[in-house]
DNA sequence: AGCTACTCCTGGTAGC
DNA sequence: TGCTACCAGGAGTAGC
């Protein structure tokens, strides 16, 4: 499923053949898949706008129109794919909006499962303002991820795929991220040292670059970038996907849990469960007395 | 505040 | 072969 490092491949193949050109039409086929206003508000501000910059915030893709046009934000969500084509080129029974550009090409956005979002917005920041920051921007220091981690007493697990505390991470990358920094993702947050905050910032950001080098994951006919080539970090996981396989590391069988709704995979040796905190004598005085 | 459950969807697959 | 049941999951929401 898309995350930051197939969202990225997927920006930088499609943005370079978009920009500058404009809109001249649109075409919806699953109304769901259009959010942000109606039909007929949102094909005002499209047709005849010119795509400025396409870009990526998060796991969104970013068309950016200019002014009242505001911006066409892409959300690939499990199976969403984009492809430019030109007037000769097929769609797949999975079209489920495609926009008609300047010069006969279009923007086809396809989706298997539906989850996926095409949402227009005057101003990007009725979406992005709750998100948290890139993991790969230089705003995310290892104080600021400390500070954002600690502050709340959550689940790793959980926590990390918050977009509103760090935004572009999901399961996969999750999983690889608290795998090569030795951490179970039901340790709470508030217990982290800024040595593991070190490690989570380090790991996360190595194994994010080191995907998008690969043109992210493939590992089921979903993904697969623009091109049509399947991404290849998926060789690479220790994590993600093994359950039952031993550790990389350890040799250790590892194992899936269900945590947060999520499949999540662990190695039972190279990331010990916590022991659960003790009940301090406070809240055990007050809680012992009975009448 | 943070947890679980549920929703949206469909293709793939396990089991019979 | 053909059927049913279940699984995957990002994000939003409801209820506790």
């Amino acid at each position: 499923m898309p995350e930051l490092p197939e969202v990225e491949t997927v920006v930088r193949q499609i943005a370079p053949r978009v920009e500058g050109r404009t809109i001249r039409s649109l075409d919806l086929r699953w109304a769901r898949t259009l959010s942000g206003g109606s039909r007929a508000t949102i094909e005002r501000a499209l047709v005849g706008a010119r795509i400025r910059r396409g870009h990526r915030r998060a796991k969104w893709i970013v068309f950016e129109l200019g002014g009242e046009r505001g911006a066409l934000l892409v959300h690939l969500r499990m199976t969403g794919r984009l492809f430019v084509r030109g007037p000769k080129e097929a769609s797949s029974d999975y079209l489920r909006l495609s926009l008609g550009l300047s010069r006969g090409e279009r923007l086809d956005f396809e989706d298997v499962r539906k989850f996926g979002r095409v949402h227009w917005c005057r101003d990007t920041d009725e979406v992005f303002g709750a998100l948290g920051p890139e993991p790969l921007s230089d705003e995310l220091t290892v104080d600021a991820l400390y500070a954002r981690l600690t502050s709340r007493r959550r689940m790793l697990k959980p926590l990390l795929l918050d977009q509103t505390v760090i935004a572009g991470l999901g399961n996969i990358y999750v999983d690889e991220t608290l795998f090569a920094s030795g951490l179970h993702p039901m340790q709470t947050s508030d217990r982290l040292t800024r040595d593991d905050v070190a490690r989570i910032h380090d790991n996360v950001r190595r194994i994010l670059r080191r995907a998008i080098e690969c043109q992210g994951s493939s590992f089921d006919v979903f993904y697969r970038t623009p091109e049509g080539q399947p991404g290849r970090f998926q060789d690479e996981f220790l994590a993600y996907g093994r359950d039952g396989r031993p550790c990389r590391r350890c040799g250790t069988e590892l194992v899936k849990l269900t945590i947060a709704q999520r499949g999540t995979h662990v190695c039972p040796t190279c990331q010990p469960k916590p022991r659960r905190r003790r009940a301090s004598k406070k809240r055990s005085a007050r809680r012992a007395p009975a009448r």
